[in-house]
DNA sequence: ACCGTGGACTTACGTTGTAAGGGTACGAGT
DNA sequence: ACTCGTACCCTTACAACGTAAGTCCACGGT
């Protein structure tokens, strides 16, 4: 006894515990990382034992994805926003941005979520509640419907942040040396790098404020949608 | 002799027939199927011979994501489009589109990008386009950077469709039967289904026509843009 | 006292990426 | 002509993964 493991028998499994066990590993040491056998070793069980609680792997994650979900929904309910009868724009972006903090918190979840193929009863919630805020902001169903698929992954806080640099790693190699070559073949992105830096000297390029991009691209589209309201009442 | 395999000896291998031959696996098969040994023996060779071409799996999927990209660049250049001096989002859009072409053409292609960490040189060139057809358009440098965060995968054609339904697989389960309490959970979307398939009894809600909303999304956000320009020249 | 049953464990298999080293064919140097 | 390096492919092998199949035990209802 004493330092059994990890966490021996702490009571026996669940469901429940199987997945907040592996929420937990995944916070911790990514997707890669989460394996059976290391979610089954954080509980202080074997493997297969995990199999009386999930089918497979594959509802495994099912799994994780209503846990995050189901946390991004109470997030969004208990955080004080303006109501939506009077600013739809400002309610759908306070939950927008709320399950965004969510996703911050898990950053494994939005590739949990991009590979999920059904949708689960939670992420249906998710939607509903997001299209509740418009229909009472004066949307009308089909602009409703449309919105929602303009907001794709962005609805859910994350927007997949293409070629996101792993930790350390220099990205262009050694050609960086000859900078005339790059700046013929990239011309317009050069030219950017310069003005940017030329406007703001401390940004050190190496990389953008991801809240602010985010929370731009996200009002292009509330007010391209607002726009489309008011102009077909 | 005679029927070797599927296609033995045709020439020695080169990264670019393996890269080759890898595409056209997993256009056939999928992301899933394209395993070092499937592509080794579609070549008519040992898997580890592949390592003398590609350092691993990893570096196989960079290359495949440098295939397509180089593959959209080709097609965006060849498509005919409105001078960017004279409709920037015109010409924008045609880009665009014509990258979402090569996507469906390589259902995969989506996921791989996804998940490639580091920006190729491809990929900066194809940035550096559509930069170019915002300067022209006369977007400034600061609004054109915003942009292409705010278009985000859109901008290569695509939005991680977001839980597409795998091929034959009933969504709701069972509990469809008891509507009254979907409405309850759900009201929205029930009365949004409702509304829609009222207007239009033809469209059997299961689903959407993913072209269109792909075209509206990139709409809003095109006209946003536009917007901004025209308020802070 | 019995015994079924649920929940854990043990063992084992097929598939994956890939490390290590062996063979062969061909072109260059003497 | 003979050697030798080098490029390329093959064989063998291993560790890690998901998971199928079967075993074992403790407990609760009869």
């Amino acid at each position: 006894m004493g330092t059994d493991q990890t966490s021996a028998a702490r009571g026996p499994l669940s469901r429940q515990r199987v997945l907040d066990t592996a929420v937990a590993l995944a916070d911790r040491v990514g997707l890669k990382g989460l394996t059976m056998r290391a979610v089954a070793a954080e509980l202080g069980v074997e493997a297969m034992s995990l199999y009386h609680h999930v089918a497979n792997k594959e509802a495994l994650l099912d799994g994780l994805a209503e846990v995050i979900v189901a946390e991004a929904v109470a997030v969004a309910d208990a955080v004080s926003a303006p109501a939506p009868e009077v600013d739809w724009r400002g309610a759908l972006r306070a939950r927008v941005l709320a399950a965004r903090r969510v996703m911050l918190a898990h950053p494994w979840a939005p590739a949990v979520l991009q590979t999920r193929t059904s949708m689960s009863p939670d992420i249906m919630v998710w939607f509903d509640r997001l299209l509740g805020v418009m229909i009472a902001g004066g949307v009308s169903w089909d602009l409703g419907h449309q919105a929602m698929h303009a907001l794709g992954s962005r609805a859910l806080g994350f927007s997949q942040e293409l070629f996101a640099p792993a930790a350390g790693e220099s990205s262009g190699d050694e050609e960086m040396t000859d900078m005339a070559a790059v700046a013929e073949t990239l011309p317009n992105l050069v030219a950017m790098l310069a003005a940017i830096s030329h406007d703001d000297p401390d940004s050190s390029i190496g990389w953008c404020d991801d809240q602010a991009e985010f929370e731009f691209a996200l009002d292009v589209l509330l007010d391209g949608i607002e726009d489309r309201r008011t102009r077909t009442p």
